[in-house]
DNA sequence: GTATCATTAGAACAAACGTTTGAACAACGC
DNA sequence: GCGTTGTTCAAACGTTTGTTCTAATGATAC
């Protein structure tokens, strides 16, 4: 058992900064300090080290969110603050602790952004329902809003939380002389309150600024 | 300046679907109907051609984001959304186009997304005066928010504009069942909505959804 | 026609890749 | 003691990678 967690351990901390692609298992083997036939021994492919490391994090994670939005459903329809802050909070806390936090959420956000067909099941069968139980929170906290429209703002609102998670080397550079990365509740806050307002946004800018990008 | 071209398009579209550690030289080749020294001939490396695949198509961009922002700006402060139209419209636009639009969409968010460091110096270069760009002239249009919060949110605009940009496997499954991706405008439109009331969002929310994470 | 030039062709290179193999090792029941 | 089981090890497997080399090709200038 010791093994296999430092593969997984060292996987975290690889594939987070060089993608799965980018992380030979010669490397990943060295980072371990294990065998490099052990990876097959234990997981049988390079590609279900990817499965195993992000089904270890994912599973605790998205079990916290749902908890999290059934509280604050329990006391009937819940404000988008409360709803947002359960999809959020989860991960964001995670990275709060210093050693593997940071690394499993641009890890996560990674696997999400790469190509590559071997987590398309994972992510269906994790995210699936996670997404389907907080669009119908969503759809009841603001029921003027299409359900069409809705799909879309969420589409941003994940947009916003896997840009902050994946926390690259391109942004972080930036971002290091904006604000503290390691002040996990500012940044919650932050990103509660812009994604909140967003989806509240009426209809009428939404107009104009379609005319506006027709005519320039 | 044939060969050169079929390279670049071929990048592309399987830099685009694959990301650039995916794509080997063969299959670029392949795709592009040349041989497979000729890349060497013309770029020099592979990283030369992610390079001048990237910035054939993101210098225009660039360009006409700074000249709708001058133009908007010509008459006095803009509004949010004018400044907002400025930064997503050229990019999204671009997507209009049936045959390269979408594809160098989605090339560019990857490049943005994926690790490696040759286009560290690409990016750098091209985008640092945009954002600082935009960075004045929303400050101009948001006073009551401080440089700190609005560089943080500025990140967050970035983030709903890559993750709209990349359009990954991920999420084109779900997508496709809420909107129609080629409607770039109604696409624009939201966008601009969701992100201008994110940007305007006032402090009090933010102070709350900051004390609900940290009770949960 | 011949020389010069840029470009293309296919073959070859060393290195690195994921994966497999078979022997070695440790711990256990009997 | 022996045999079995789970695990580790070094070495090798065949492929593929980015890159390089050299001959061949085509066009242009003299």
């Amino acid at each position: 058992m010791e093994t296999k967690d430092l593969i997984l351990d060292a996987a975290e901390l690889l594939f987070s900064e060089n993608g799965v692609e980018g992380v030979s298992l010669r490397s990943l083997t060295r980072e371990a300090g294990v065998n490099l036939a052990s990876v097959h021994y234990h997981f049988g492919s390079k590609e279900a080290v990817a499965q195993a490391a992000f089904l270890r994090r994912v599973r605790p994670i998205n079990e916290e969110r749902l908890a999290l939005l059934d509280r604050v459903e329990r006391n009937g329809t819940p404000d988008i603050e409360g709803i947002l802050n359960a999809l959020y909070a989860p991960v964001l806390q995670l990275a709060q602790s210093p050693e593997h936090g940071r690394r499993f959420m641009r890890m996560c956000a990674r696997f999400y952004t790469e190509p590559g067909a071997y987590l398309e099941s994972a992510f269906e069968q994790e995210f699936a329902p996670i997404i389907s139980r907080f669009e119908q929170a969503l759809h009841r906290a603001l029921p003027g809003i299409s359900r069409l429209d809705l799909r879309r703002r969420m589409h941003f609102a994940i947009g916003v939380m896997v840009h902050t998670m994946l926390d690259s080397n391109r942004s972080r550079k930036w971002a290091a002389t904006a604000w503290d990365p390691s002040d996990t509740g500012g940044t919650l806050a932050a990103m509660v309150a812009f994604v909140a307002a967003g989806l509240r946004a009426g209809g009428e800018a939404s107009e104009r600024a379609g005319s506006e990008a027709d005519s320039g």
